[in-house]
DNA sequence: AAATACTAAATCGTATACGAACTGTAGGAG
DNA sequence: CTCCTACAGTTCGTATACGATTTAGTATTT
């Protein structure tokens, strides 16, 4: 040891760390072939703790294992995605609900604010930014939800769409301007205090639509 | 190899079917001491399968693991318990949300046969198989599930109550009856093809009024 | 030319060994 | 009596080595 490294975590921790980020942000694209003794090399440990990583990355669906064959990251067909942004929508929603009677004024604020910078994202053209923003707004209305267990399948989910949303997702332009208008009504609704139920609904719906545009954008068939 | 022993899999897999099955069925209950020696021996196979076993199973939330110090079967406090099972009444709810447009005529019949099997379990008092029924009855509405991954949150999120299920899950006499009623207007909002979200709304109810069936039961503080 | 059998390279799977970190206990100082 | 320190035992963490399996390429046969 040269240097006093103050790394936290073990070398398989760091592994499931760098790889979960690797295939976020799109070094590994999906169908990359994970070989264990390359990986290994390039992050300066053995395989063992590699091989660790990849299990955990395997059991939250992230990459797919092969017995004696090897990993890849798991690819998302379109049919993958369609389900996926399902099940994202029905958590999402909940979790919105469980959240809302939590959600204080500041929340409303900060979530405004971030509303406001979407607009501007609009006029400028600026679909990266809007998607991140996008991402930081339904972010604000989740924080308080008091079941940990929602917020994790919400970031699972998002984490599995991770490295398909840098590729394909692109924000469809009517759809969007659209978005920042349910977005209002969504804070209205939480701040007059409704009903969990139409929410839930409401949010559940925001992110349907959204989905149902892409779709329709990309012109993929959505039975 | 004195014996030519046909056993699919690796020995990771096995390792992580046999802890599973083992946390599942009591051997090893919330908050043993699971030591990778110790595991090792006994499967007859050295540390690393089990390690890699033992990472699969965190990352499904059933163990629980500290750096340095080990694994337990994660336990689950009454908080856990609640959040778990108010979760599953949302996944389930989608579940059978999704499902029922694909229920067919005879899929009716079976999960009637089922339901009626458990009017009997409540005249012979004999809560596991009620319970076992109870499963097997919404098992029956969830598998036409056109959304994989909603399925699998069904299963993940039992296997996570399956070690205290046998333990301290008990059937509720008074709520039983009442279930067994909801499971035929659960029933007959799917014959009569009702609309999606009304077959949520239901089936989520039926859980939640049974989580809370419970509570109230055992004396605990449902805020 | 197509199909099959064989060989070699690549890669995975696991046992073993040793080092690192944690835990609990015994002994001594205050 | 309490607190701190030293030490030993336990258990985890990972590197390495070697066997097992798959894959791909080549040669041979029909």
């Amino acid at each position: 040891m040269t240097e006093a490294e103050t790394v936290t975590g073990s070398k398989s921790e760091r592994a499931y760390i760098s790889l979960k980020g690797q295939i976020a942000d799109g070094t590994y694209s999906p169908g990359y072939r994970l070989v264990l003794s390359k990986i290994a090399e390039d992050l300066g440990v053995s395989v063992v703790p590699v091989r660790e990583a990849i299990r955990r990355l395997e059991a939250e669906g992230l990459v797919s294992f092969q017995r004696n064959v090897g990993a890849t990251v798991a690819g998302i067909d379109p049919t993958e995605y369609l389900y996926t942004m399902q099940t994202l929508s029905i958590i999402e929603g909940a979790a919105t609900a469980l959240s809302s009677p939590l959600i204080g004024p500041e929340d409303i604020i900060r979530a405004r604010a971030i509303n406001a910078q979407m607009r501007e994202c609009l006029q400028h053209f600026d679909p990266v930014r809007f998607t991140r923003l996008n991402q930081d707004f339904h972010n604000v209305l989740y924080e308080n939800c008091p079941n940990p267990h929602i917020l994790d399948l919400v970031h699972r989910g998002w984490a599995r769409l991770a490295s398909v949303r840098s590729s394909t997702f692109r924000f469809v332009p009517g759809r969007a301007r659209e978005s920042v208008e349910e977005h209002e009504e969504l804070l209205h609704l939480i701040e007059s205090r409704a009903d969990a139920d139409e929410v839930e609904r409401a949010a559940r719906l925001h992110r349907s639509a959204t989905l149902d545009a892409y779709l329709a954008h990309t012109g993929t068939d959505h039975s």
